[in-house]
DNA sequence: GTATCCAAACTTGGATACAAGTATTGACTT
DNA sequence: AAGTCAATACTTGTATCCAAGTTTGGATAC
């Protein structure tokens, strides 16, 4: 009876919120890259034994996060120009194969479901309301996947896209760039629920393009962060 | 100076075998899906303590081949239908985009490239070594990527498919589809040449969808094996 | 003043001991 | 004989201790 209740709390470990906790300040780069962070302070910093901790360091190094050298010390990981390259191909990938299911599929209800996102989307833009600007684009993408049938594309997309969001933290300007994204998705929209596949994909890359060169001047201005070569 | 040359194995932890035997027993079939596996017993067998075994176990969990269930036990994780249908996705987007990628690049070395890993199969074949046929499969579909100039491709394709192939192994007379296999390769290495796009990513997507009865057999005869819904 | 070398402090890797929860098996009661 | 309950064995989670290697800083020799 209450166990039922009770387990799901009782599921989650310490190593989960250390590993969340430190998924979060990694993420958002309140830890930047290069950063060397000590199973001990972390250790201390909860009030645990070191064990916890490096249960959690393995997941985060297992997501690629973290560098942990033996011996030495751990990092936060830096930004890997082949990673990012591989991250964005693969992002790339997935959000054609979405778009062109989703122009196959796409119905009154789905057609209805991207506009909502594009209006909202705009209310946010009006209102500067940037954290939500970003939630809604989050859902646009997310609507692609699921209007295309393909729910398990957005779990990728995802993924890469916040490994790729951890950078451009680092950019500026990026309210400037707002009306332009909604433009695309516009476009986007308007391809998909013509049913037009072909037109969707070619949106959707120029969409994803516009990173580039966010991420180039990135490269630049931040080298510190960028490792030399893939260790 | 000695240091240099010790390095690279030491570097080999515990860790790094236990999670490789456990990785190998399992895409191998021969620790079967739903089997216990207990920290005490891998750790005993390796004469080590626990603490490598676990961190190994962390490694597999996050590769999704085990399922560790606190105060419970930990198992080999069984197969889920979403796990397969996202997997055959995401092979299916990446094998297109860089099949794009390759017919756009492909040059006369790179047609020879194909040409002559298709040859080599043709002999496996002849000499009813399968073991080389599946190698070289491996090799046709890395020489797209590599052709294609998205070598880390590859590395996707190479993940999704062996989630898939340890699936397969339970699959029958696959042997009799080995000629069917070539000249699916034969098609598409002659899209690529012939810089044909889109030829080259219809014939991939059928080759790949040559698998699609097979695993739908295996679903049925094997049931034992999967998951009643994901967990 | 500079370079070299050694030692101490800090890092993670591994082993052991204990804690907490689950499943199973046995005895006991009905 | 069947069902219930408790004890026991077995699971993973956490803490602590020791081992091994790297780095860093200071002392010493030149």
């Amino acid at each position: 009876m209450s166990k039922v209740a009770t387990l799901p709390e009782d599921r989650r470990n310490i190593v989960d919120d250390i590993a969340e906790y430190l998924y979060r300040e990694i993420t958002s780069m309140r830890l930047l890259p290069g950063t060397r962070i000590s199973e001990t302070d972390i250790a201390a910093q909860f009030g645990v034994s070191r064990q916890p901790v490096r249960d959690a360091f393995r997941r985060l190094e297992s997501m690629e996060l973290i560098l942990v050298r033996p011996k030495r010390a751990t990092e936060v990981r830096k930004f890997s120009i082949q990673a990012i390259e591989k991250s964005r191909f693969v992002r790339a990938s997935i959000e054609a194969a979405a778009l062109r299911k989703a122009a196959e599929h796409c119905d009154v209800a789905g057609g209805f479901q991207l506009d909502s996102c594009i209006a909202l989307q705009q209310k946010a833009l009006a209102e500067r309301d940037f954290g939500a600007f970003g939630a809604l684009d989050y859902d646009f993408h997310r609507a692609i996947c699921e209007i295309g049938r393909v729910p398990y594309a957005f779990e990728v997309i995802k993924a890469e896209k916040e490994k790729v969001d951890r950078l451009c933290i680092l950019g500026l300007a990026k309210e400037q760039r707002m009306p332009e994204l909604i433009r695309d998705h516009e476009e986007i929209a308007r391809a998909i629920k013509a049913g037009d596949a072909e037109a969707a994909v070619a949106a959707g890359m120029r969409h994803l393009s516009r990173l580039d060169d966010t991420i180039a001047a990135i490269r630049v201005n931040s080298a510190a962060y960028f490792a030399d070569d893939e260790t």
